[in-house]
RNA sequence: GCCCAGGUAGCUCAGUUGGUAGAGCAGCGGACUGAAAAUCCGCGUGUCGCUGGUUCAACUCCGGCCCUGGGCA
């Protein structure tokens, strides 16, 4: 979300002073209007980290959205098809008007295999999978297989942060979203909604955003809004962990254990010797 | 002080004519390949306010007490 300009507070883009001259990549690269999407993020974010690389430099990514991160780092192609055909939105309209089991009997009939692995109620991923055997002619399953033997890109080290106490990670969420507040967070959805920017479109599902849109529009206290943003947070960071926690590469490391470093040559040190590197 | 209405899961509540209880939300766990801060799936976690009594059996019926909300003085 934050490759999304005008979103600053809503999703804690780091200001110029905390960059501290570090050199940050992937901000701002798309108007809040536009449709971003897992493959132009492996699409824009390859050249860089190539470059970072070639300069013998190391490239951190940081960031909690799992599907963007395993995705750069492995090598895997996504099925090729124009996003703007319009595609999706006709399957979504069909959704709509025939229902969505009618949608899964054709799915069952071209992809029996991608069919058992996507719930009956998922209507994403059927309305996706059918959207790749309509735009390619293969089905979403033989895409997967082939994808999945593209050697990775980039060998990684993972670190993963957790709090040993889950209620010490909502009091910190809820730290974050009343900083947010203070900050103005609500004149910078006012901002967006006024200046034409749709209540549906990718962006503005952005947690923080999408709650206060919605008490603004319904009229109810923006103050309301901040609480489901923090529940929303919560939710969100639970589902953040289960995907972590997956890659069994990651190496965890408690909040609240971590020591204080007087520099990040300190801080390397300490990491190489707790995840026993050479 | 008296009269009503309530005290059931973390929260809001349901519970047939007595057979030791169930919904939503929250929470916990999981999935995830061009919307992913999205989407989807699984799991009930309980001194039924307390205490006597009636009964084979009480969240359900009776007595007393405590607490909350409203009304009358």
């Amino acid at each position: 979300m934050q490759v999304y300009r005008r979103m600053d507070v809503g999703t804690a883009k780091p200001t110029a002073e905390e960059m501290q001259g570090v050199p940050h990549h992937m901000l701002d690269v798309a108007g809040p209007e536009e449709n971003y999407s897992v493959a132009r993020y492996v699409q824009d974010a390859v050249p860089i980290v190539d470059d970072i690389l070639n300069r013998g430099r190391l490239p951190i990514v940081a960031g909690g959205t799992g599907l963007y991160i395993d995705n750069l780092i492995a090598g895997r192609q996504f099925a090729p098809f124009e996003a703007d055909s319009g595609l999706r939105e006709t399957l979504r309209e069909r959704v709509k008007a025939e229902g969505l089991p009618a949608l899964r009997v054709q799915l069952e009939q071209v992809d029996p295999e991608a069919a058992a692995k996507i719930h009956p109620n998922d209507e994403k991923r059927t309305v996706r999978a059918l959207e790749v055997w309509l735009s390619t002619g293969k089905t979403i399953s033989q895409h997967d297989r082939e994808s999945r033997e593209a050697p990775n890109r980039y060998t990684p080290l993972t670190i993963a942060l957790n709090f040993a106490h889950r209620p010490d990670l909502w009091e910190r969420i809820d730290r974050r979203v009343d900083e947010m507040m203070a900050r103005g967070l609500e004149a910078e959805v006012r901002e967006l909604l006024a200046s034409g920017v749709p209540q549906n479109c990718t962006a503005m599902q952005a947690i923080g955003y999408k709650e206060l849109a919605r008490a603004i529009s319904e009229g109810r206290p923006v103050s309301e809004g901040a609480q489901e943003v923090k529940l929303r947070s919560r939710q969100y960071a639970k589902r953040q962990l289960t995907w972590f926690r997956r890659n069994r590469q990651a190496y965890w490391f408690h909040w609240e254990k971590i020591p204080v470093f007087s520099d990040a040559l300190d801080f390397s040190t300490k990491l190489i010797m707790d995840c026993g590197l050479q």
